[in-house]
DNA sequence: GCCAACGTTGGC
DNA sequence: GCCAACGTTGGC
């Protein structure tokens, strides 16, 4: 299977690219996906696989970086834990319903890739880019090859 | 199984 | 803070 791309939306309030960089190891569970679309698109993610990481609901929405997934799935122990924001009390250990992988910090932009201007990207059609999707919703998205180039050609 | 009400997301 | 979009819940 060759290698595929994916957009991880965050708010940068809770968890941002810089939050990853500070982490051990660069790494991070990426936990809390309690959203059945972007639960699958998780469970399809192979060690390997780039994702941008993008920063959502804050004053300038954008992409601000590159991140590699380190670890495929297992199940996210947040669902389990009745104090967690992210408690589900249908995910069991037994039957686990919720999953995350592990990510790594591979790039941040120098400047962010904001969403205004992948709108303006004549290459990018709201049709085929979940993001661009009016009312989107998807925390999990994926990103086609040709999107990923078209994206990071817009870098200067 | 339908569907209205409700809650959440996320851009603006 | 507003509001559109849309997923989820719960009554029937």
């Amino acid at each position: 299977m060759a290698k595929q791309y994916w957009l991880l939306k965050s708010e940068p309030d809770a968890f941002s690219i810089d939050d990853l960089i500070k982490a051990k190891q660069q790494t991070s569970f990426w936990d809390g996906v309690r959203n059945y679309q972007a639960r699958n698109y998780l469970k399809a993610m192979k060690v390997g696989d780039l994702a941008f990481f993008y920063h959502s609901s804050c004053p300038i929405p954008a992409i601000v970086g590159i991140i590699e997934v380190v670890q495929e799935p297992i199940p996210d122990p947040s669902a389990f834990d009745p104090k967690s924001p992210y408690y589900d009390p249908k995910s069991t250990p037994a039957t686990p319903r919720w999953f995350m992988p592990k990510v790594k910090y591979k790039k941040k932009f120098s400047s962010p890739i904001t969403l205004e201007s992948l709108k303006n990207n004549p290459r990018l059609s709201p049709a085929s880019f979940a993001l661009l999707k009016r009312g989107n919703r998807l925390s999990v998205m994926p990103v086609t090859s040709q999107e990923w180039q078209a994206i990071l050609a817009m870098i200067d």
